[in-house]
DNA sequence: ATATAAAATGTAATTATTACATTTATTTAT
DNA sequence: ATAAATAAATGTAATAATTACATTTTATAT
């Protein structure tokens, strides 16, 4: 199980061709944690997924999920993997977000974490899957203490989305296809955690001309009713091309 | 050597407690490379640390320099020690850039890379360690082709620059204590490869109060001399805690 | 004294950001 | 049929930030 896969000779060791570069080296468990952030569209609450480990250290503890990276496995896919193995979904927003390293971050064997963040359409996961893990969707305000450095994860997971979400349309990942000019709004106010001034935030929405309004109105929120908008991947993606840096 | 150090007895695994979490999972070498930039500030440009193998794989390539993460050491400290081995210096400005997983990054054994990107003043490094390495400066326009996926660090490393230098004062790392007007431009122009107007420079610059003026000049550019600056720390750690946002 | 060469300096035009209040459209209640 | 209620939709003026651009100054070398 240790031997190495790759036969190194003992004539290449004293020849000095490894330099001892790959032998006796220490190897450690990689792990892939998810920060899992989702936009309850109703509520208007940016929110986490956790999940309630039935399962020691930490037993009844909320923690991220996560997995160990397989030998025989990309980085990202061992994420992408522990992904759909909660969330039932392929195709994710997933971006690598920091890898964690201190020697005692988890108790029971060294390891380091590759911490990944994933964006999800809260409207579209497998709620089954989601049971299945004892797991669920907390808003980022209620978000209870976690194991390990995971706090520290979330933490720095929120810095690079408000990061994230200022350069990039990735608000439109955490939204249903259609949704109202006031639901971006408040995903952007909870994202940078401040109020924005309604006027101007669709003024400058608008100037970036990447959404399309659409004739349907969404009922629900009051008498008048709002129109629908979608976000058009196509025209963000010619104008990205043409050099345009798209700027909340 | 393959032994698990924290007893996980048969009754635990059997009982479920830890549900196979830690048993039987892949180990994996996990190495840290680093990306070390520099500025030579006689002749205005950007620089990268790098060094020939003498080693196999890849023997006789320039590569960054890198190094494994032992058991008992924590990540970060692993990325200092590689560069404290290589330059001498230690308080070296040190980012955690990216964790590159890919399954045949490495062909010798299954490696997963963590890359560091570090800022050094290149009039301080020890030249001796550097020589000692067959470590060499190259300007960044002049950067041969490296092993494995290290082209690929630098070019993650280099958008990371050019967004912290955007962001953070960090282009105060890469020159000598006392540096002038146009070496900071040539300096930024170098990172965001791109010219900038000298008066609305100095004008940005001043604006953010974070420089002193000396009396003294530097005479070797021109016969008029032209006044040195000083970084203050200080001043922008105060201003950092006022809320000032340093953006260039 | 003059030539040289980079350093130092300012202004006007354009663009982006901020602050702020009223009207409109639809449904529900009477 | 009318009125009340409620969130949606809309514009403008003031301020701040960014851009474009050319001349004068200063110390040294000749």
């Amino acid at each position: 199980m240790c031997l190495n896969r790759y036969l190194i000779t003992r004539r290449m060791v004293t020849n000095g061709d490894f330099m001892g570069t790959y032998i006796n080296k220490d190897k450690v468990l990689v792990a892939v944690d998810c920060i899992i952030f989702g936009f309850d569209p109703q509520r208007e609450v940016l929110q986490l997924l956790l999940i309630k480990r039935d399962f020691k250290p930490k037993k009844g503890r909320w923690s991220l999920m996560g997995g160990f990276m397989k030998k025989h496995e990309d980085l990202r896919e061992a994420a992408v993997r522990v992904l759909t193995e909660l969330t039932g979904l392929d195709n994710i927003y997933l971006e690598q977000l920091k890898t964690f390293g201190k020697i005692d971050r988890d108790p029971v064997e060294r390891t380091v974490s590759v911490a990944y963040s994933a964006l999800i359409n809260t409207t579209e996961h497998d709620s089954g899957l989601i049971n299945q893990y004892s797991a669920r969707w907390f808003d980022i305000s209620e978000v209870p203490d976690l194991i390990f450095d995971h706090d520290f994860m979330v933490k720095t997971a929120i810095k690079r989305l408000q990061y994230r979400a200022s350069v990039q349309p990735i608000g439109f990942e955490l939204l249903p296809e259609k949704f109202t000019m006031r639901q971006l709004q408040k995903l952007y106010e909870e994202i940078f955690n401040q109020k924005l001034d309604k006027r101007n935030f669709i003024k400058k929405i608008n100037s970036l001309k990447v959404l399309e309004k659409l004739k349907e109105k969404d009922m629900t929120s009051s008498r008048k009713g709002s129109f629908l908008y979608r976000f058009n991947h196509q025209k963000y993606q010619e104008k990205l091309k043409a050099g345009f840096v798209f700027k909340v």
